[in-house]
DNA sequence: ACTGAGCTCACTAAAAATAGTGATTCTTTT
DNA sequence: AAAAGAATCACTATTTTTAGTGAGCTCAGT
C-alpha cells in the first residue's frame, strides 16, 4: 500500500498536537494535512480537502470529540474518526460507539498502536484498545454510579458471573474463580437467562455488549 | 510477578540463537530452559520438561515454523507459541494465524517488544506486531471489497454461520435455516472458534460484536 | 419478628456445544 | 494436471449448557 492516509488532528493542547504530529509524520503511509485546535473549524477544513481520519481528543473546549464525531456522521462526511482521550470513562465509549466512532484509544497508548489505529480505520476496520474493550465490558457490571435508570436489575453476583461468561470461562471454571459450587453458577446462569430474556450464551454475551447502545 | 517464565528457543542459525537467548537471560521474568537448532526435537524436549513458550523462527529445515505450531496444537501441548520471521510474508501470517500460533513478530523487532510479546502469550494473551495485527483485521472483515493483497480469512459461508450464532440460534436451526446438514454447521463453527481464536459461543460473539462485523 | 431478595447447593434430564478424525465433491489457483 | 481451499457430511466421545424443581441460609428493610 503505498496511498497514504490524509490525516486531520484536533486537540486543544498544542503540545500534544506536536507531539502526536511528530510520530505520524514519521510513518511513510501517513500525511498529517492539518492541525487544528478547535473543532469547530473541522467542518469548513474538510470543504476543502479531502481527510481519510480525524484523530481528535476527546474533551475539548467547545465541542469535544462526542459533538464532532456526531457532526461528521450527522453530515455523513466519509473521514473516519479516531478519538484519544486520557481518561477510560465507560459513559463516554458508549457515546462514541454509540455515535459510530471508528476507533478509540488512551493517550497514553504506544505508537505502534495508534499508526495501526489510523491505518485500521483508514481502510474501513474499527480499531477499539484492549484497555478500552476490557474497561467498557467491566463498567457494564460495575454496579458504581453510571445510573441511567438502568432496566435490568442484576445482582452483584450475576453481574459478576455474567462478566465472567463473556470472558469465555465455562461454568466448572467459573465456580473455581469464585469458590463456589458449579450448580450455583449454573442458577445464576440460569436466571440471568431468564432476566435479560435470551436463548442462550450468545444472547448473554450480545445483550451484554449492545446494552448500553440500546438505549 | 515471579514466576519465571519458562522459554524454549528453536532456530536453525546458532548466531540468532545466541543473541535471543543473551537478550532473554537479561530479564528477570524469562527462563530460557533449552535452545534447539531442530525444530523435530522439540516435541521430544517438551516431554522431558515443561515449557511455556516457544519462540521460533519461521523458515528452518527439516521443519518450519508453520509446521512445527501445527504439530503441537495437534498433539495438544500446553506450550504457547510465538513465531519470529524475518519476512513478513501475509500468506505465512495466514497459514500461522489459521494453525492457532499464539505470537507473531518480525525479528526486527526490538527487545522491548519481544519480551512483552512472550509475556503476554504466558498469560494466554496473543500478540501480533503491527503490521500483522492490520493485515489480519483487514483481511477478517474486508467486505469483499478491496482485500486485493489478502484474501478474507472468513469465507462467506463462515459470515453466514457466524451471524446466525450470534443471533441465538442453535447448530440445529441453523442447519434448517441453510438447508445444509447439523454437521456441517458444528464443522464450520469449529473452524470460527480455531479462526477467531477463542473458546466458545461467548467469544465469538463478542468478537464479531466488537471488531463491527455486526450492524 | 416478618418478609423478600440474594446467594447458595442439589438432583435429574435433555439438548447443545466442543473436540478430533476423516472423507468427498467442487472450484480456483498454480 | 496437481494443489489448495471451500463446503459438505459423518461418526464418536466428552463437556457444557439449558431447563425444571426444590430448598436452606443470610441479610436488609419494614
Amino acid at each position: 500500500m503505498q496511498k497514504s492516509i490524509k490525516v486531520l488532528i484536533v486537540d486543544d493542547h498544542q503540545m500534544f498536537l506536536d507531539g502526536l504530529s511528530s510520530i505520524l509524520v514519521g510513518d511513510e503511509q501517513v500525511e498529517v494535512v492539518g492541525v487544528l485546535t478547535d473543532a469547530r473549524a473541522v467542518i469548513d477544513t474538510l470543504k476543502d480537502a479531502p481527510v481519510d481520519v480525524v484523530v481528535t481528543d476527546v474533551s475539548m473546549p467547545h465541542m469535544d470529540g462526542i459533538q464532532l464525531n456526531a457532526e461528521l456522521k450527522k453530515r455523513n462526511i466519509q473521514a473516519k474518526v479516531l478519538v484519544l482521550t486520557t481518561h477510560n470513562d465507560p459513559d463516554i465509549i458508549q457515546k462514541l460507539i454509540k455515535g459510530g466512532v471508528d476507533g478509540y484509544l488512551l493517550k497514553n497508548a504506544e505508537k505502534n498502536e495508534l499508526l495501526t489505529a489510523i491505518k485500521t480505520v483508514a481502510t474501513g476496520g474499527k480499531h477499539f484498545s484492549q484497555e478500552v474493550q476490557k474497561k467498557y465490558t467491566e463498567s457494564l457490571f460495575s454496579s458504581a454510579t453510571t445510573s441511567s435508570t438502568v432496566q435490568t436489575a442484576l445482582s452483584k453476583r450475576e453481574k459478576e458471573i455474567l462478566h465472567l461468561i463473556v470472558e469465555e470461562f465455562t461454568a466448572q471454571e467459573i465456580a473455581e474463580k469464585l469458590f463456589i459450587s458449579q450448580h450455583t453458577v449454573n442458577t445464576h446462569r440460569k436466571n440471568l437467562l431468564s432476566k435479560l430474556g435470551v436463548k442462550n450464551t450468545a444472547g448473554l454475551v450480545k445483550q451484554t455488549i449492545l446494552k448500553g447502545l440500546l438505549k
